[in-house]
DNA sequence: TGCCTTTATTTAACATGATAAGTATTATAG
DNA sequence: CTATAATACTTATCATGTTAAATAAAGGCA
């Protein structure tokens, strides 16, 4: 049998973990989860977008993705705007204060990730990105 | 601002649930989460742990493995043997069960991941682990 | 229009992730 | 030998992951 620690859902996994150990105690600082922190990224690219679609961007699940909504709104972070044809599908976007957090809070997880960018090397880097993306499309086309 | 669509951690993870989508309704036939599996797998690697070992080995912390263990223990999957020499040390083993269990699932998991192998590429594959642990290396390494 | 299906989101329930605090045992300085 | 620190786990708490079920609104059709 293949060796144990060959397990690329392990390596994926462990990779990414000591990435975000890098990220997650300046989130803390802020008060913010890294899935918190997704949505609110999400929510400055897109400018606003239903649930659903914000699902997608952030690559969070739909109940998760749900409570999450609901602390941030409760922050005061994000609001909902109801879509006046179809009363299922809310707009969420930024509250001026979640945009000020963001504008606060993202430089300076930006220059960590530069750090990490100098630490690998940005050729290498730039392969992985590659062989994940094609990875990633590779394993939904057959699925 | 880097492309939000650009974020390592969140291309590490989407390449992981690629692949996890594939295994995890035959764990769930067997009514074994991911990480319940890892932990046996990495037992029967062992042989044996202590649960510090079974944690770094399962990439799992503390308090989830505690939980895990207690879970395998009810539906007598593991078993532990107190240590003589220091009563804060058990050591972790799996039951017949267990092992009947993994030698169940074991070859059908396999049988998967020969399939992403197929369709990836062994070429590919094996570059993306070598970068996978290079990366690891260098994150930790600057810790 | 009224019924049924589909779609979008939320709840519910159980398991794990992450951090801090607690507990018991062992090692160690004095 | 004893007080203290270090070690190995476990608990506690809150947030998210995962699946199934519920809810509610929109669409389709007789």
């Amino acid at each position: 049998m293949r060796d144990f620690k060959h397990s690329l859902p392990m390596e994926l996994m462990r990779a990414r973990e000591a990435a975000m150990a890098r990220f997650r105690p300046m989130l803390r600082d802020h008060g913010l989860t890294e899935q918190q922190w997704r949505v609110i990224r999400a929510l400055v690219d897109a400018g606003g977008a239903e649930v659903g679609e914000l699902a997608r961007k952030s690559c969070l699940l739909a109940p998760s993705l749900t409570r999450i909504l609901q602390h941030l709104e409760a922050r005061s972070l994000i609001k909902r705007t109801q879509n006046s044809t179809d009363n299922r599908r809310a707009i969420i976007s930024l509250t001026a204060r979640g945009r000020r957090l963001f504008n606060k809070l993202g430089p300076r997880l930006e220059a960590l990730y530069s750090v990490i960018e100098d630490e690998f090397g940005m050729e290498r880097l730039e392969a992985l990105y590659t062989l994940l993306a094609e990875f990633y499309e590779t394993l939904q086309a057959n699925r």
